[in-house]
DNA sequence: ACCTGTGGCTGATCAC
DNA sequence: GTGATCAGCCAC
């Protein structure tokens, strides 16, 4: 396939098998790669750092290249190495003139030399590591390391133990040394195993010296954003190798599919139906979960540590600066960030509804800024408009060559391929609002929005003159009970009469049934009698096991025509929950933190906020809980109405011996949900 | 130091 | 009680 011939994508230096680029100091990277005889290969690279400015002022071992086009960045300062580009960029602040540099060292070799990790390269040296005890997050994470088991992608593995912490950190990190990894992985790898690890060899003033140079490993407290989650972690690394977290991929992973019930590896392996030791479960998670990353790490200026933990927007502006940068243009500088509409959501009917169909626009957005040109203003070289147009390309490509791939390996490349596409694509139109985008143009992302609004709104008139009753719409799709005598394919040719060329409808599921409830919340029975749920009213993990379970119940009685047989479900699960007869799982809340519990204080403290029971329980446990963790807990007490944040206990200080979980809260809250939903099942408009 | 977007629902808390 | 507000989670 013609797409590796890319430069904007994968760069323009060809250079294959790169493994890492580290700083080795102020004038020079060391670069890692694979020789084609399997052997390490290591070089040095002069490294000279850079800033786009505004205007130049005279300083000791910078040279300004000028650079076309008019925009806001026409200057690059060239720095003679890391100690002139540090001082620079000081002066640069402190004379108040507009700059912007892309920072660490590896990313700006990358950035300028055009290289990229991985090209050609069939796969990477992977180490994966566990701990026992295995440690919880905010539980306990400090405590001894009593024995490590480590496994790499040669089949090699081993578990290492001693009584002896220190010897036993020693032995990891010979091991280390010894099978020389280019990755490695670990579940909680961050926030537990490396964290524990260093911790632990503090105390026994032992250096863990991981790097590929012997140098130890070295971190630094970070964030991290997962669509509406923000993790706090230690960042670490290691000279030569990179660090990936399963825990962080499959986050990653359960954004769009949001069915983990929780992140440990336990559960994680359970719901992929992942057997084996947990090094091979971590092996098999990193495998199955981190392949489009792979593929990313060839397109990306970053170490491949970094294309996993760094946000899409973020990498795909690194490509225009890549290539701006190629082409000796300048840059303009992100624009002022405002509001815009978002995308058209309405619900036209509720309740149970029988033979409804879906249709939806393929690719809406991506459609959208193709055929209507809605491109970044400042994007002079026309970046946004080739890369977006060939990723699509790419990807028809890709995923034709997957239906007729018969080798495995072969199947698993070009699905990570057509999957790491498909996210650079779909995150093409979240750049043009992205604030921090030099690109970013929010006219353009509101053309965006407003379009496909207007063309959904074509779509639902179309579909009512021709008899259709609109069920429910959101943002590029469309349920509807059809017209008597219709089929998809007259449908569909109907619809591609009154659209936009480039703008293409797919008829692609009908149900036997849908229960129609809010905007955004339905549920769906399908042909093979499998029930869907959608929405946050209908599925969140922010409920409590059993209301989830309840509702899955009574939606599929309802469903199927039997709604008289909720109210006998309302009855088991309420004895149920009389008698005590169920594990606190099911009627445990799980919150993840926000913000750290010190911050949630702070906010109290100030008023800023209200007092939530899983912030009140995470200062009280005294355990070192952060952002991102999850809290387990579930309400005591006698009486129905009280106030959780009072009355909620830690599910690991549950006492099945001793039950105190509140059963009147319990059964007042099946009882509101049941009647909440008891006069929705007749169809209304 | 880090960061793709908007729209919508629910539960909990708190001021009135 | 009621409405306002916030936090958390979900759809796309």
């Amino acid at each position: 396939m013609a797409f590796e011939e890319n430069r904007i994508l994968f760069g323009h230096d060809p250079e294959t098998r790169l493994l890492a680029v580290e700083q080795l100091n102020a004038a020079t990277v060391e670069v890692f790669r694979r020789g084609e005889d399997g052997a390490l290969q290591r070089r040095e690279e002069p490294l000279r750092p850079f800033l786009w400015v505004a205007e130049p002022i005279d300083l000791p071992g910078v040279t300004y290249e000028r650079l076309k086009g008019g925009e806001a960045l026409p200057f690059l300062a060239g720095c003679s190495d890391w100690d002139a580009f540090s001082s620079a960029r000081n002066a640069f602040k402190a004379a108040g003139i507009v700059h912007f540099t892309p920072g660490e060292p590896a990313l700006q070799y990358l950035l300028r030399s055009g290289k990229t990790l991985f090209k050609q390269l069939p796969a990477v040296r992977r180490l994966q590591i566990w701990i026992s005890p295995a440690g919880g997050v905010g539980d306990g994470t400090l405590q001894p390391v009593r024995a490590v088991q480590l496994a790499d992608s040669d089949g090699w593995s081993a578990t290492l133990e001693n009584e002896n912490e220190r010897a036993l950190l020693e032995a990891v990190t010979a091991a280390i040394q010894e099978r020389d990894p280019d990755v490695i992985e670990g579940h909680y790898l961050f926030r537990d195993i490396l964290h524990r690890l260093a911790a632990r060899a503090r105390r026994v003033r032992l250096k863990l010296a991981w790097g590929r140079d012997g140098s130890p490993l070295r971190s630094r407290s970070s964030r991290l954003q997962i669509a509406e989650k923000a993790f706090a972690y230690p960042k670490f690394v290691a000279y030569g190798r990179h660090f990936v977290d399963t825990f962080v991929l499959a986050q990653f992973w359960d954004v769009s599919a949001r069915e983990l019930e929780g992140f440990s590896l336990e559960e994680v392996a359970e719901h992929f139906h992942l057997g084996g030791t947990p090094v091979a479960q971590t092996a098999a998670l990193s495998t199955m979960l981190g392949g489009s990353h792979f593929i990313q790490a060839q397109f990306f200026p970053y170490n491949f540590q970094d294309v996993v933990l760094r946000g899409n927007a973020t990498k795909i502006n690194t490509l225009f600066l890549r290539e701006y940068l190629r082409q000796g243009h300048s840059i303009p500088v992100p624009p002022e960030t405002r509001a815009f509409e978002g995308g058209y959501t309405d619900i036209f009917i509720t309740g149970v509804l029988r033979d409804v169909w879906h249709c939806d626009v393929a690719s809406l957005y991506p459609s959208v800024m193709l055929r209507f040109d809605c491109f970044p203003a400042g994007d002079k070289l026309g970046i946004f408009r080739e890369l977006l147009g060939d990723l699509r390309q790419f990807r028809l490509e890709a995923k034709a060559a997957l239906r007729s791939a018969a080798d495995p390996a072969e199947a698993h490349h070009l699905q990570a391929l057509q999957a790491a596409f498909k996210i650079l694509i779909n995150s093409f139109y979240g750049y043009l609002g992205f604030a921090q985008g030099h690109f970013a143009d929010f006219d353009a992302a509101s053309r965006v929005t407003q379009t496909g609004r207007e063309l959904l709104r074509a779509m639902v008139e179309w579909l009512r003159q021709e008899g259709a009753k609109v069920i429910e719409i959101d943002t590029d799709g469309i349920y509807f009970t059809p017209p008597g005598g219709a089929t998809p394919e007259a449908l569909q040719a109907g619809l591609a009469a009154v659209l936009p060329e480039g703008i293409e409808v797919d008829f692609d599921a009908s149900y036997a049934a849908m229960f129609s409830y809010k905007a955004k919340n339905y549920a769906l029975l399908t042909h093979e009698g499998d029930v869907i749920l959608r929405g946050g009213a209908l599925r969140s993990r922010g409920m409590e096991r059993y209301l989830r379970l309840f509702l899955a119940g009574m939606l599929r009685h309802v469903l199927e025509g039997e709604p008289e047989k909720v109210e006998a479900l309302r009855l088991e699960f309420e004895a149920c929950i009389r008698n005590r007869e169920w594990p606190i799982g099911h009627l445990m809340k799980c919150d993840s933190l926000q913000e750290a519990p010190a911050q949630y204080s702070r906010k109290i403290e100030a008023g800023a906020r209200n007092r939530s029971a899983a912030y009140e329980l995470a200062l009280q446990s005294g355990l070192p809980y952060q952002a991102g963790d999850q809290v387990r807990y579930y309400i005591t007490g006698t009486k129905a109405k009280v106030a959780a944040y009072e009355n909620a206990r830690l599910v690991s200080d549950w006492d099945a011996a001793a039950r105190d979980e509140n059963i009147e809260y319990y059964a007042t809250k099946l009882k509101d949900l049941a009647k909440r939903f008891a006069g929705s099942w007749e169809p209304k408009s």
